[in-house]
DNA sequence: CTGATGGGCCTTTTT
DNA sequence: GGCCCATCAG
């Protein structure tokens, strides 16, 4: 039986007044790596035991399912028992249950379908070029949407919008087309999700009472990025018994562009004047030097709640600063660093990371693991979701799942080719138009009254009427199939394996890609169809970092928030990259990009390299890069500036040749005994060709050989793999 | 109606 | 260098 004491074992006195805090609204303001996520696992533990609280009158709001799920692990570790009924989850996730529960308040059904960005932007091109009739090149429905965006973060309506240029009206009447189309379409975007709650919340009282009363006691992670709506969420929910505990850091607000404002911390201030506030100031993740270096770029922020960061982890290797020439090379210089290290038992590869300012960047670096042979872990599980493939087998379920749902039915009505073409799909739409309601409705009609009489005849109409009885049988068969047999099912039936494997590499992995969704939904047997559905909408990119494959993870800065490694490379660190050249000249943006490269090194618990390149390549134009400004503000005592290429503008191969150095200066040379290689020695390997040894050195029972190969370039190898053979020895 | 070809635009960051 | 879209031949 755990005792209380456990609990607050091992706290320190900010963490354990936090943990134990009275009712009443608190603000846990923490800086990074103080141990906010264990208080926030070990208030709620306590809440549960030492206070009585039944779990399921807690709703505690995480930034990510991971984190959810891992803190609820946590907790029912700690407690010995199942927490079913916790409610605990993303805004998101926790707002789409009330709406599903709540859905006759609302102007849709409880089978509604949560559209993603693609989806969006289908719904909205109808608009501007169907309802509204203008040109799409005028009027990108990319930045319609945006402004769409923000105004449902910020809880503007369309009939609340004052539009004041004539931009800004379009924006209103897309805006308000928009949300009939999704309406319609029973329907909501991401957006949407939150707007809807809040919304409801604020307009029946007898709901807010309800979800009010059930729920004693609301906690919020990641206060700093929370938007409009989902602020006023919890201070709606919260607002009977006050027992709000948000927990934040405004250093590390990266969510801005979405609608997320710091100053909702400030805020909490005003709406409840009772709010105690606790501040954690020791760092139990970094050494002292990358928490001094990061204060130093911090620091340069105005407008913040200045903190005491301290830890007790005194000095610590030296920042490493490296100026590779391009991506190629300053992809080699990370994966290399790895290697070396990793060799050297200094650093097991899972608790190394990679981070970046944008998506495009990782493949330079996934190239080179690749070539290297080694393995590591891709943060982005939502690209599985947007390839075509898979967008295609989820328009399926959708569409059997809601068959108003008019996007998914325009993006499989003809696929797998069924001779269902534009000029067919335009009369249905004018026909089923006619008669007020949505196309799939008016194939499900044809298909079951070949009587009917349609303006689609022969071939076409046929060819509809048999993807309406496919339709509707799956519509029957979802009742009693498993979501693993409907699946199936579906795919037999639509021909949509045979349809992908056009016997081209391509074809067989969307093939594989449709298989592993398959595996998947056969591996929940009870899951429901509606649950299948919006846990994938609603997946977030951390989601599918796994700890079981112990290698390098590669992620952007944003996907960074929360995890922590011990030995970090940022990349890509140069003016125009980070910081980003669109927040160039705006002061606020800029700020943002500065809180992001301090949520970058803060994930560092030992080694931090910062990188930049001399000439980076986008869009097929290479351009002489400036470094990041954020570089310039680190005292130059904390850093061991490894320079390297680019020298007179040398080709990047003949440059290689004079870093000896290169990771070298992170430990101690080893002491030297029996080696197998030494420099000037001509030597062949089995995948690199032959080369010259330059360095060799003993390390662990093993020897790290450095040679330059003539197609290869500079390779450092350990000689226990590498099956090198001597050729010629060097003459002395 | 389908599949091939080439031009234009693009990339922040994510639920 | 890649994705989306318009255009065109079969």
């Amino acid at each position: 039986m755990p005792e209380v004491a456990n609990l607050l074992e091992g706290l320190n006195d900010a963490q354990r007044k936090a943990v134990e805090a009275p009712d009443g609204p608190v603000l846990v303001l923490a800086g990074p790596g103080s141990g906010k996520t264990r208080v926030l696992t070990r208030r709620i533990a306590w809440l549960i035991q030492e206070r009585g609280v039944a779990p399921w009158r807690i709703m505690a709001v995480t930034f990510t399912n991971k984190a959810a799920k891992e803190m609820k692990h946590r907790i029912e570790q700690m407690l010995g028992q199942d927490l079913r009924g916790l409610s605990m989850g993303t805004f998101h996730a926790t707002c789409a249950r009330i709406l599903r529960k709540e859905a006759a308040h609302l102007p849709f059904n409880r089978d509604y379908v949560i559209y993603d960005t693609a989806d969006q932007r289908a719904v909205m091109k109808e608009v501007i070029s169907g309802d509204l009739a203008l040109d799409e090149k005028r009027y990108s429905p990319e930045k319609v949407l945006h402004r769409v965006s923000s105004m449902k973060n910020d809880l503007i309506t369309p009939q609340d919008f004052r539009p004041d240029s004539y931009f800004d009206e379009i924006v209103q009447r897309a805006y308000e087309a928009y949300n009939r189309r999704l309406i319609a379409n029973n329907a909501v975007d991401f957006d949407d999700i939150l707007l809807y709650t809040a919304l409801l919340l604020r307009g029946s009282r007898e709901v807010c009472l309800k979800y009010q009363n059930a729920y004693d006691h609301i906690l919020v992670d990641e206060f700093q990025d929370t938007n409009a709506a989902q602020y006023e969420i919890v201070n709606t929910l919260a607002g009977l018994r006050n027992n709000l505990f948000c927990v934040g850091d405004e250093d590390q607000s990266i969510y801005r562009w979405r609608g997320a404002d710091y100053k909702n911390v400030l805020r909490l201030r005003t709406d409840f004047p009772d709010l105690t506030t606790i501040l954690l100031e020791q760092n139990y993740r970094s050494t002292q030097i990358i928490l001094d270096a990061s204060r130093a770029v911090i620091d340069k922020n105005t407008f913040r709640t200045p903190k005491k960061l301290f830890t007790e982890h005194t000095g610590g290797p030296e920042i490493i600063v490296y100026e590779a020439y391009d991506e190629r090379d300053e992809a080699q210089f990370v994966v290399d660093t790895i290697a070396t290290m990793v060799a050297r038992r200094e650093v097991e590869p899972g608790e190394c990371a990679v981070m970046y300012r944008t998506n495009a960047q990782s493949r330079a670096l996934e190239e080179t693991f690749v070539r290297e042979g080694l393995p590591y872990r891709l943060v982005g599980a939502t690209r599985f979701y947007t390839r075509k493939e898979i967008k295609d087998v989820l328009a399926y379920l959708r569409l059997v799942h809601n068959p108003d749902d008019t996007i998914s039915f325009a993006r499989i009505v003809n696929t797998p080719p069924r001779g269902i073409g534009d000029k067919t799909l335009a009369t249905l739409e004018m026909w089923a138009g006619s008669g007020s309601i949505t196309p799939c409705e008016a194939t499900f009609r044809l298909a079951e009254f070949p009587d009917i009489s349609t303006p689609i005849t022969g071939k076409a109409r046929s060819a509809l009427a048999g993807f309406g009885n496919m339709l509707a049988g799956w519509r029957s068969a979802q009742e009693t199939l498993p979501l693993g047999r409907l699946l199936q099912l579906i795919l037999d039936e639509a021909g949509y394996i045979q349809y992908l494997d056009d016997g081209t590499d391509q074809g067989e992995e969307r093939v594989q890609n449709v298989t592993e969704l398959l595996n998947l939904t056969q591996q929940y047997e009870e899951i429901r169809l509606a649950e299948f559905l919006e846990e994938v909408a609603l997946i977030s990119e951390v989601d599918n970092l796994t700890e079981d494959a112990n290698a390098p993870t590669l992620l952007t800065l944003h996907a960074a928030k929360g995890l922590e490694f011990d030995v970090v490379f940022l990349v890509g660190l140069e003016e125009g990259v980070l910081p980003h050249s669109r927040s160039l000249d705006d002061a606020e943006e800029m700020a943002e990009e500065r809180r992001l490269m301090y949520v970058g090194m803060t994930r560092a618990r030992k080694n931090l390299f910062m990188i930049y390149t001399f000439q980076r390549t986008v869009w097929g134009e290479s351009s002489l890069n400036v470094r990041s400004r954020f570089i310039e503000d680190i005292p130059a005592n904390l850093i061991s500036t490894t320079r390297a290429s680019h020298m007179g503008g040398i080709a990047p191969k003949q440059q290689q040749f004079i870093w000896g150095s290169k990771p070298a200066r992170i430990t101690e040379p080893a002491r030297p005994q029996e080696q197998q290689f030494r420099a000037g020695q001509r030597v062949s390997h089995p995948r690199f060709g032959e080369g010259i040894v330059i360095e060799s050195r003993a390390i662990n029972n093993d020897e790290e050989v450095s040679v330059v190969f003539e197609e290869a370039g500079l390779k450092r190898l350990m000689a226990s793999f590498a099956n090198m053979q001597v050729i010629k020895e060097n003459k002395k």
